[in-house]
DNA sequence: CAGTTTGTTCATTAAATTCTGAACAATCTG
DNA sequence: CAGATTGTTCAGAATTTAATGAACAAACTG
């Protein structure tokens, strides 16, 4: 079956495909979370792969990444076993669920490859050191300042 | 010839590819601006193909990505005809930059798509026009956001 | 100006990423 | 419980993206 989209659908779609690209996601989940955008009712894999025309595998594969970071709610429908779900809307939870999931996660990596950084640092030979040193410090200066930003954006995303 | 990567080299580097990979750039760009960050000395390609080992049209290529968005210095060597490049180190200079050449271009799209979409709202049956005007409106509210973010996030960066 | 040196471009190759679909496991149904 | 339905997984195919290196153009050199 081929229930085509219509224009608006695929404007729509398109839209969050590219913010998909931007996150370093698949174009399919991308896809996924733009049809339940903007659909009024919940969808079920089956629903969606046909309305996409993509396979179950994509299917299946990207409504988990959408849940891992809860861009995407289970919906019960009475009298069908299958699962369905719709698109959260709430942009402030699934910014906090991509954050908590996506980004965190290489924080504490970025602590220790300091930590690292530094110690090679002192095997350094005097010429080189004092330029190498400073240009450490500047490297935890940017990592500072970003580490404060990302609380602060994540306030400033607070209506909903 | 292989002057081979030192392991303090090798570490800052690792964190300059990884910074590339979330903005969407090569590799290979990534590898350049982080032996250029941690190098007291300019380099100049011959220099930077050898000790990245990579190819010649990578190190153009990607010297030319870092200088579009002013992320590298080209300096002048005297005695030596080759074209010498350092680091910007001032993160400002090259949010700057990227914000301008990747960033900006792609928001007027932004503004065209959104226009259309509106339109298309019009031809939408009773039914579904409703949540879905509800939707774009989300939507709207979410791009105004974002578009309040950048300026603040550029001016919190204000340091040197 | 003939011969180098240097940097860029781009068709091809290589590598990384994403998608597919069949096999499987789990759950339901009568 | 036999059969059907539903969702997941993962090896392999397809697609996308990046790297290579040879051909080229531009600028220098003696």
């Amino acid at each position: 079956m081929h229930t085509a989209l219509s224009e608006l659908e695929k404007e729509v779609i398109d839209i969050f495909v590219r913010i998909a690209g931007v996150l370093s996601l698949p174009r399919s989940v991308g896809e996924l979370y733009g049809i339940l955008f903007i659909s009024p009712e919940p969808m079920c894999i089956d629903d969606l792969m046909r309305k996409l025309n993509i396979s179950k595998g994509s299917t299946s594969q990207g409504l988990k990444i959408l849940r891992s970071f809860g861009a995407v709610n289970p919906v019960y429908v009475a009298g069908d076993r299958r699962d369905f779900f719709t698109a959260e809307a709430g942009l402030r939870r699934i910014v906090a669920g991509f954050v908590n999931e996506q980004i965190r996660p290489q924080l504490d990596n970025r602590k220790d490859r300091m930590a690292r950084i530094e110690k090679l640092l002192g095997q350094e030979e005097p010429g080189r050191k004092e330029f190498i040193a400073e240009r450490i410090e500047r490297l935890q200066g940017w990592q500072k300042r970003a580490n404060a930003l990302l609380p602060f954006a994540l306030n400033f995303i607070k209506a909903e």
